[in-house]
DNA sequence: TTACGATGTCATCACTGTTGACAAAGGACC
DNA sequence: GGTCCTTTGTCAACAGTGATGACATCGTAA
């Protein structure tokens, strides 16, 4: 038995190939979704064995996780007047989608939802929620049902969210943004208004 | 080689082994979702072999679909008056789930948002929430934007339902029913009137 | 030089959904 | 009765998955 020379890629330090990694997972996971992904596909986008993906990560739910987490970034719209955050919440939801770091926080809200039936992804769910929508509502609203309300807003926002991205209802994705602002942020309204 | 005469189990027409499949299948999917549930397990379950579960079936997704797919039984809730129609439907969605028949219908809407990243799980998916909700409120409405605000009122339903039996939020969950009644009713209500 | 930790590779494991070959029971027809 | 054929059930195997642990190799500190 020839004992040959392993061919390995050339090295380089850890916390680059950690990048790689987290890159092409990002890339595949918002592309296609946790269960479509396997770890032997993202490690040969990465330029990577599969078994450097589970040392560096864990486990691919873990990876989903670190690379698919991402805050709403609503929290700007939410320092806006009480009284336009309807309207303004539902614009900044149908609007920044099609802006770069919008779809990304978007698809990657989508590729949660998905990815629920794990729980750990499910808590990851609730807490990004609860920080990125319910919990700056709160400190706004002040009332006695202030928090009850700020997670019905999360709710409302998160079935917008989903008929979007998630179940892709045709007709919503057809319809005119403005109508959709209109219609919507004032139902959205009538939960915020006391 | 001694031929050991295989040992069946005791014969029974093909509808009826169906049945048992689709029994176990409903349980099994309604309780831990479409990830974790092999088909292994289910046909332990219904007391037969796998390939059976293939044979009747075609394959683990259209059992899925099969079992899964139930209508919203909200048709009936949709007659009612148009002008209380928003606190009614979320009062259906809050109490009916303590019920037999309603947490079936709505553990199966949550495995179907789960499972959605199978495109045919989101077309029924997409179906079952246009001929459930969206089709019946588009008639009752009858003004020019009524398809858009019917689907509004599907999304926002959505967003309630998944809050609640997806994301599992735990400020809803423990929240008086009356109050998620009357707040997220009459936001519902918003998207209805004209 | 030696020793060691960091980095990369590979074989292998248990498990999954799915397939196709085979066995055996039950009814149809002569 | 005897001979087919369809129906029903069983089993072994396949390619794919996520994960593990043993091993090779590089770079560097002592």
């Amino acid at each position: 038995m020839t004992e040959r020379p392993r061919a390995s890629r050339p090295r380089r330090p850890a916390a680059q190939t950690r990048q790689a990694i987290h890159d092409a997972a990002h890339e595949l996971f918002s592309r296609e979704g946790f269960d479509a992904v396997g770890i032997r596909a993202i490690a040969a986008r990465a330029g990577v064995d599969a078994a450097l993906v589970v040392r560096h990560f864990g486990s691919k739910e873990r990876l989903f996780l670190e690379t698919m987490t991402v805050d709403l970034a609503a929290a700007r719209v939410m320092e806006g007047p009480l009284d336009g955050l309807g309207r303004a919440l539902v614009e900044h939801i149908v609007t920044l989608p099609s802006s770069r770091a919008g779809e990304m926080a978007v698809t990657s809200l989508a590729a949660l939802f998905q990815a629920s039936d794990r729980s750990e992804v499910e808590t990851a769910l609730r807490e990004t929620i609860r920080q990125g929508i319910a919990e700056p509502l709160v400190r706004r609203l002040g009332t006695e049902d202030a928090e009850v309300r700020a997670h019905l807003v999360a709710a409302q926002i998160g079935g917008l969210l989903t008929s979007l991205h998630v179940v892709h209802d045709p007709v919503l994705l057809a319809a005119d943004r403005g109508l959709l602002t209109a219609r919507y942020g004032d139902a959205l309204q009538a939960l915020i208004n006391t």
